[in-house]
DNA sequence: GTGAAAGCGCTAACAA
DNA sequence: TTGTTAGCGCTTTCAC
């Protein structure tokens, strides 16, 4: 085994004082003199001393540790997301531990909350884009502090949101703008039965008075959108396009292309997220940018509020901007 | 505040046994009789009970929480392998904590390094695939079991690989046999003096005796590639370029692209970790797949073995695959 | 098979 | 300011 990890007794010892005076020195709880002070110091570098924080969890039943319950931790948004608590949390001196629920199901979920209610946490971060996210944030206890993130507001937990339905809408708008009679959708997994996204598009195309076309379904697979591409280009009606996000834009572009139209010349395809590479595609990708780790720092900030009562807000929301590129154009003369 | 969590001794009360027999029941540690086993099940269901991990680790000196050091957690290869572990690890009942470490800088790697010797964990996985990685690793105690994850084999560490070199000089002995002359290389940046896929992309040329052309180095960033791309394109001389992985050669293709040039007919190009958007690339890009998440579930599964004493492996090597598309084509006769 | 007693490493409450 | 005492919730001896 080796020798075990100091104790804080070992450097009492060490330094000559109680065990307690070494707490305080580690803790700031209460004034210790200069002289002590040092000395403690000095043994805890000497041995090289790190607290136990399952100790520490145990007798003050607090922890810097927080929790993030995610559906998913490596697509694009997901990781993002994720990013952006961590370094939120690491710049407080918290430490995160990842919980994935990777179905609705009760009994994933029920593993998912036992690990919660297992660990002493000082709070939970949940990622709502998705049902298992929507059914693990309903279990949590309310004993409890707890952040949604997602891209609706819906219940009554504090949360921090990307405003997916505005800037869907001004997206969809945009594209009517251009002289579109209107706008198609390619939908992503929705996290209820409706997603901020479907809801813009759709709030834009009524308030305009424009036909509301069926909307297509897509995985996550970006591929899954290729077959879908080739459909709407085998329907001479569609001008444009709004994919839920930017991979499958890629798809359905790719399946555009393979019917032998182009983009966005017959075809306009818009996406969502601003994915790393999708300035890179050609033609460079029209989306909306979201700002997924400042939504994951914007989330750890609003538990910490919830943590020490600092601060009063339970509602943090931000406006994704649109960015307007290459892949959408007028509507060409010929179709529609 | 509300009622606290129920403990191990308001169980035993109301199943009317004592605090070690819960114990039992709840670790199998001992037989316990069918009928007090019973009674206690009953009264943790009917409680909602959950056994305090920061107590059992404190007086058992064992957890199931292990830690990931990783450089970044959202780019793709991080992800992937940081999902993969975290797939392992939750089968076997573990839990994953995330610890990044940004950069080598002395004070970086140190308060990591803190965070892992506060906590009590069964075991600990560094992604070995960049300096943060390789310097965190080196300060990791030996006493704590260590799983190193990276392309290389380079430590004395238990370790978990994808043999890069080996695929990188496949993949650039497939492009010499197409007729190129040479291939020119698109760094990553490099874990440290040197990386696999460089080494073997070294090794192809040398063996055939082609010349060894100046590295070119890009950043994370896949733009970095489209200077670097255009760079490429007004050299008469070169015919076919190996990026050290997809975003990169994305780049460099578009500013090949932007030089007026054309893949493959012009130029050749090839990337590496076969990322999800690679094959809807225009042209589907040539690349090796590299299974990360593949990657990470072994290095758990490494580590598993190194906590209990089962298994005598120190390392788990794979050799990723070469898939082959449409970006790479033989040598223009004009070109070269 | 079961319970009583001890104690993991630390912080909190109280006295001095 | 400091030390003494108690005890967080559990597992681990050790008797029986």
């Amino acid at each position: 085994m080796g020798p075990r990890n100091p104790t804080i007794s070992d450097v009492a010892e060490r330094a000559g004082v109680s065990v307690p005076t070494v707490s305080r020195v580690l803790t700031g709880a209460a004034r210790v003199s200069p002289q002590k002070r040092e000395l403690v110091e000095a043994a805890i570098a000497e041995l090289n001393f790190r607290p136990s924080s399952a100790a520490r969890a145990l007798v003050s039943r607090k922890s810097r540790t927080i929790a993030v319950i995610a559906g998913n931790t490596s697509r694009y948004g997901y990781a993002e997301t994720i990013r952006g608590v961590e370094i939120a949390a690491r710049a407080e001196g918290y430490t995160v531990m990842i919980i994935v629920v990777e179905s609705a199901d009760e009994d994933e979920v029920d593993r998912a909350v036992s690990v919660v209610l297992t660990q002493t946490l000082a709070g939970v971060v949940v990622l709502k884009f998705d049902p298992p996210g929507v059914a693990a944030l309903k279990q949590i206890p309310a004993a409890l502090p707890v952040v949604a993130l997602s891209g609706t507001r819906e219940t009554g937990v504090r949360q921090a949101v990307l405003d997916e339905a505005a800037a869907a809408e001004e997206l969809t708008d945009y594209l009517l703008g251009l002289g579109h009679r209107t706008v198609h959708h390619v939908r992503v997994p929705p996290s209820r039965r409706v997603d901020g996204r479907t809801t813009g598009w759709k709030r834009a195309l009524t308030t305009a008075g424009a036909p509301v076309p069926p909307v297509h379904d897509a995985t996550w697979d970006p591929k899954s959108g290729i077959a879908i591409g080739r459909d709407l280009a085998a329907d001479p009606s569609v001008t444009a396009v709004f994919c839920g996000n930017d991979e499958i834009a890629m798809g359905v572009m790719r399946g555009i292309s393979e019917a032998g139209l182009r983009v966005p010349q017959d075809i306009s395809v818009a996406g969502f997220d601003d994915h790393p590479l999708a300035e890179l595609w050609s033609p460079p990708l029209t989306t909306v940018e979201q700002d997924f780790s400042g939504l994951g720092g914007r989330g750890f900030q609003l538990l910490l509020e919830g943590v020490d009562g600092t601060g009063d807000r339970r509602y943090s929301s931000e406006r994704p901007r649109l960015i307007l590129r290459d892949s959408t154009a007028p509507p060409s003369p010929v179709r529609g």
